[in-house]
DNA sequence: GATGAATGAGTTTTCATTCAT
DNA sequence: AATGAATGAAAACTCATTCAT
């Protein structure tokens, strides 16, 4: 049973980065939002970098399980791609914060020494991502185009919404997870 | 005639901004690439923010030039978007460094406080392009759309593959940029 | 019987006081060396000086125990200090952590607030050898000297040594240490 | 010209130091004690090693330039090392701040990792004692003894004396440098 | 225009110690 | 006896910014 006060921290956190960035953001911020003292923090988190890890696992796990149980092995390339279009659209929906923390992350990791370690996990990802579109490719289903060009035309187009999109209701989300979805199969189907 | 003071402090900013990240990058460390001093950066800029407007400005408005000398006031809605998505990808092709300093102050920017300004800035670009669009809607050209999924279907896939493209020789570049100026037109074409 | 914890801990302290000395040693150190809990060593001691003050005085007394076992009530003056610089040198071949420790607090005393319990310690035994000299003295036996003169001359030349030797087997510790009580016997004699 | 501050902050360091000790001395110590603001000090120094290691040079070279000055390349083997006891201790009574400065560094050094540059210096210093003692031994002058030992012979009464000496009017300062210089003498000559 | 010394608030981090369980 | 979560004061260090020269 993890602690009241690591999930407090984790919290606390989450919303702190969202608010004013992960840069701006101090452990004094965390401390004042969480009502953790500094000592406690650290006694959860070995620094700023672990605790955004911390959060960055969470949010990749959540959103894996999600996609995880939509996944039907007997779907076709289409139905497929679409309900992963989907699942990212929904679960973002659901998790406003999360996603866009975890884009913030994406955006920062490149360059700051702090995700060494969360790098790997989105190369892991991407390296899932383009064996199964190579896959997809070979069976004639899909356009033949390198990785990052496919990658970017599914998905660029519901990255490039959510990042601003406000909350919505869930039938109003799921018609535009749907939207998504079918852009993202007209752009690249064969 | 500005000075060359001026340009090698902007030129190392830029530098330090992308290999480092905004936030992460010091007065020091621009003073130490730059081999201005101190003082001298701060003849020339009033701060951190202010040097990263200055640089910000300079991509806009290299861009801007650029897309304003490819625009035919007799073009086809088809043609005037197809050539709007090429410029952008051309010009982030040719100044890798603007357009990723661009991305970065533009995730930036909501939260940060260095970045008033500079919102408005994107904001301007925003409604302009809104406002066309709308033209183009009312003409039955495209679909009718909230412009912020029609801006996600037209531009987010080619930010999403500049994000992280290497440089390429400028036939392949070209090659490139007409392939998601094409998607953009299939993605919102009526 | 003394606890097994209570060991480990002494032994882990005197372990990480030696590799990193007495005040960059934290309690969280000791904690992973010994495998004990922070609550745990706290219940034995009352604190990071108290743990240096158990390991002084267990030096000290393992020192002062194997001194008196070779103090000879009829012995000569020359052999009483012959035999008093033997055994500093033996004993601190036999065990160097100890002495190396000894040493260290010796040099921190004066300043450090921990050692207030501690300065008292030392200064009982330069007290008592302090009178011994003085009654060698009046006896005729050795030169009339301020006593921190003859300290210096008798035991530096050992203290110096041992605090950068290395282990030795004991014939070869046996003979450094005669050449040593030679030496200090020669500097004082009358 | 060296700055003033930069002197004021070196003086209020070693004042510290030499009270507190090293360890235990805080830059905000130093702070109070110069003037000086943190970032003044952080400004000449890279840190509290930093300081230290320039402290330490300082002192070095005082006492080597005095040591220098007395040497007589003509002098016999007993001159020359009467003579470098008797600098020795002279020096460290005109700087009693400096010698116990450079002591507690020395008795630091070998586990602090502050002080990985200052390790050299010391062994420099031991290895032209080392060379210049096997000279006077091959020349039948001195006992063949290992260095450690002969070092320790040497020098160890004096270092012991000065450690805890009280200042003293020159006169008696010089007396007691003739003793411990002959007292080296006696301890190693053939 | 140019320099770099100086500032001090703010940041991350460490750590001895306490205490409920 | 033993644990480890929790504390908060204090440490080292950073940094944007100012200003006398």
């Amino acid at each position: 049973m993890t602690s009241d006060r690591r999930r407090q921290i984790l919290d606390a956190a989450l919303e702190a980065f969202l608010e004013r960035g992960y840069a701006a953001t101090s452990i004094a911020d965390i401390r004042a939002r969480s009502g953790a003292s500094t000592g406690s923090i650290y006694h959860f988190f070995s620094g700023k970098g672990a605790l955004a890890e911390a959060l960055l696992r969470e949010a990749v796990s959540g959103w894996a399980t999600q996609s995880m149980a939509a996944l039907d092995p007997k779907a076709t390339p289409e139905q497929a791609l679409k309900s992963s279009v989907r699942g990212l659209v929904r679960w973002a929906f659901e998790h406003p914060a999360q996603f866009r923390f975890m884009d913030e992350i994406r955006s920062l990791a490149p360059a700051d020494p702090d995700f060494a370690a969360v790098r790997s996990l989105f190369e892991e990802g991407r390296t899932l991502g383009a064996a199964q579109y190579a896959r997809m490719a070979a069976e004639g289903a899909v356009r033949t185009l390198p990785f990052s060009i496919a990658h970017a035309l599914m998905l660029g187009p519901a990255y490039a919404y959510l990042r601003t999109a406000e909350a919505l209701p869930a039938d109003q989300a799921s018609r535009i997870a749907d939207l998504f979805a079918e852009a993202a199969w007209q752009a690249v189907k064969a």
